[in-house]
DNA sequence: ATATCGATTATCT
DNA sequence: GATAATCGATATG
């Protein structure tokens, strides 16, 4: 599976089923806390990251999704079978990364909001623009919120927008490692303003990769 | 330490 | 024309 096999930390992963995300994305966004999104760049570089946080957007009856108004040139990837990924643009400076949930025709998806680095740190610096050298908690600002995970991985609109994020052939995958969480929290989700209240975002907490204070 | 604010553009009303 | 699933810089206690 190109350049995978020579990545030590990714030797016994698995890239998950397309029915793993064929399902309510509330149960999508726990169990993905733990799983590794792994980007492939070119044949030789790899970069893999253990997904720390998530959040849950539904369809017609959640105000916050992009899904809400039903279906558009920008969110039809939402509408369209599982396992896939839906990037936006937001605010004129970023992107984020989602992956259809539920069967095709229904919406629904979980938001990245924060990686733990488990390869190919030092790129994901230079993808930010960050300076690699300092040692010690250089790591911290690379992945932690979903537009400079974006940044980190070097995931766009353009390139990445409606791929298939459980085919062997792409080079933006999500896998198992067997990995388990000890324990998970549901919190609001972040920068929302419509049903703020709902307990939709998933953290693994503890874990210094999360988003938040302290 | 927390709070506020400006950047910058695709998308929708 | 207003808004937005954010980030990083600056100001303030």
């Amino acid at each position: 599976m190109l350049a995978l096999d020579n990545v030590a930390e990714l030797e016994n992963a698995r890239i998950l089923s397309r029915a793993f995300f064929a399902r309510d994305p509330r149960k999508v966004a726990r169990e993905l806390l733990g799983k590794l999104l792994v980007r492939r760049d070119g044949e030789t570089e790899v970069l893999a990251g253990r997904i720390v946080e998530t959040e849950v957007y539904l369809g017609r009856d959640d105000p916050a999704a992009h899904a809400a108004a039903g279906r558009t040139a920008r969110n039809s990837v939402l509408f369209g079978p599982p396992g896939h990924a839906y990037v936006y643009f937001i605010y004129g400076n970023h992107y984020c990364l989602n992956v259809s949930c539920m069967p095709a025709g229904e919406a629904g998806s979980v938001l990245f909001r924060a990686l733990e680095p488990i390869f190919g740190a030092q790129q994901m610096a230079r993808n930010r623009g960050l300076n690699p050298s300092p040692p010690g908690k250089w790591t911290r600002p690379l992945t932690i919120g979903p537009g400079r995970l974006c940044q980190a991985l070097a995931i766009t609109r353009s390139r990445d927008n409606g791929k298939d994020l459980v085919s062997p052939a792409s080079d933006l995958i999500i896998m198992r490692d067997g990995f388990r969480v000890p324990r998970i929290t549901a919190t609001p989700r972040i920068g929302i303003t419509k049903a703020a209240d709902r307990l939709l975002r998933f953290v693994i907490p503890g874990n210094p990769f999360v988003s938040g204070k302290k």
